[in-house]
DNA sequence: ATTATCTATAGATCTATAGATAATGC
DNA sequence: ATTATCTATAGATCTATAGATAATGC
C-alpha cells in the first residue's frame, strides 16, 4: 500500500490515463468501476476517495484528452512545415486504418458522441469544451475567418462520420472505401486550404 | 392475455418496433429487456418465445430501421421532384433541429454506429446492410458512377458526424451552427449534383 | 492522528429461466 | 394438447459504502 499524498496524485492522474484510453474503446458505459481501477492496479474500494462519483471520473477522464492534432501540429510548427501540407497530414493520419483500429488512442468524438450526447451536464460539458478546442485547431490550418471555421466544421464533422462509420461496417473493403473517399474529397480544392 | 398465432405475429412487430425507436433514443445499451417489453405493454417473461437473446431482438430492431430518406425519395419520384431539388431537401431535413432532437425517429447510424461497432456480428450485419442501403439511396441522386459514389459517401460521412456533434455539444448556438454549416456546405457545388 | 488503499458487502440493477395461467386450435 | 403471456426468481452484474490495514506526516 503506497500512501503519500505524492503518490495519490499520480495514481489518480493514472486511473484518469486508464479511463480514458478504455471508455473510447468500450463506449461510457461498457466498462465497471472495478475493472477501470483494476486497468490502472488498484482495487473498487479506493474509487471514490478519489472521484466524488463514476460520473465525475468520466468528465474528468473526457477533460483530460488532448486533441489528436495536438502533438502533429506544434511539431509542424517547430519544424516550418506548411499549413497546407500539415493539413494533408492530419486527414490522413485521421482517416488511417491506425486510427479507425485503436479508439483508445484516437478521437474522443468519433468514439463517444453519442455516449456524450446522453450522458449528464459535466460529461456533454467537458467534451463540448474538448470539442471547441478541436475545432479551433483545424480552423487554424484554414486561415482565422468566418470561411475556415466553416470548412473546419465541415471536415471535422465529415472525418467523425467516416471514421464512426468505418469502425461500425462489418466489410473491411467498405470501411476502407470509406475512410479512403474521405480523404480524397478531403484533399481536393475547394476543401482543401 | 392474448394467444393467437396471428397476435403473437403482431406483437413480435410492435416489440421490434418500440426497440428501434427506445435504442436509438437511449443506446444499444442503455434500456433493459423489462422496460423494452414494457413500452410494447408486455412484461419481460414472453420475451425469450420471441427472441433467442436480447442480442436477437438489437439486431433485428436495426434491420426493421427504414432510411430516413426512403419515404421521401419515393414520393418525390412520384411528384416528378427533380433529383438536384430533393437532394437539397433531404439534406435540409436530415441537418434539422427536428431531426437533431427525435433521435428515436431518425438515423441509426447519427445514434447508434458507436455502439454497433462495438456490437456481436449479428448487431454489425444489420446495421452495414441498412448501411449499404442508405448509401445506394442518397447515390442515386448523383447518378449512377463512381463518382456519384464518392459524393454519397462523403455526404452521408458529413451528415452522420454532424448530426453527432450536434446532439453531443451542450451548447444550443454551437449546435445549430454545426447543422446550418455542414448543410449550406453540402448544398453548394461541387459537392451538389 | 490522519489517510490511501484494501477486502467485503449492501442494494439496485440486468439477462435468462421456471412454472402457473388462460386462451387457441387440432 | 399446445402455446402466448404472466409472475417470480436465480445468478451475475454494477455503483457506492463500511470498516480494516498500514503507511504518512504533524
Amino acid at each position: 500500500m503506497g500512501h503519500s499524498q505524492a503518490a495519490k496524485t499520480e495514481t489518480h492522474a493514472k486511473i484518469v490515463k486508464m479511463a480514458a484510453k478504455k471508455l473510447r474503446e468500450r463506449g461510457i458505459d461498457g466498462i465497471g468501476v472495478a475493472e477501470l481501477m483494476d486497468g490502472a492496479g488498484l482495487t473498487v474500494g479506493g474509487f471514490y476517495k478519489h472521484f466524488e462519483s463514476r460520473e465525475a471520473l468520466v468528465a474528468e477522464a473526457l477533460h483530460s484528452i488532448e486533441s489528436v492534432w495536438k502533438d502533429e501540429i506544434e511539431s509542424a510548427r517547430k519544424d516550418g512545415v506548411s499549413d497546407a501540407k500539415l493539413y494533408r497530414e492530419l486527414i490522413e493520419r485521421y482517416l488511417s486504418e491506425q486510427h479507425r483500429d485503436h479508439p483508445g488512442k484516437g478521437c474522443l468524438f468519433a468514439a463517444l458522441s453519442a455516449d456524450v450526447a446522453r450522458s449528464a451536464k459535466p460529461v456533454r460539458e467537458a467534451a463540448t469544451e474538448r470539442f471547441e478546442r478541436g475545432l479551433s485547431l483545424l480552423g487554424g490550418l484554414y486561415g482565422d475567418d468566418k470561411e475556415a471555421r466553416a470548412h473546419a466544421i465541415f471536415a471535422f464533422s465529415a472525418m467523425v462520420g467516416a471514421v464512426s462509420l468505418s469502425r461500425m461496417v462489418n466489410d473491411e473493403e467498405l470501411s476502407k472505401e470509406l475512410l479512403s473517399t474521405v480523404a480524397e474529397m478531403l484533399k481536393k480544392k475547394p476543401l482543401a486550404p
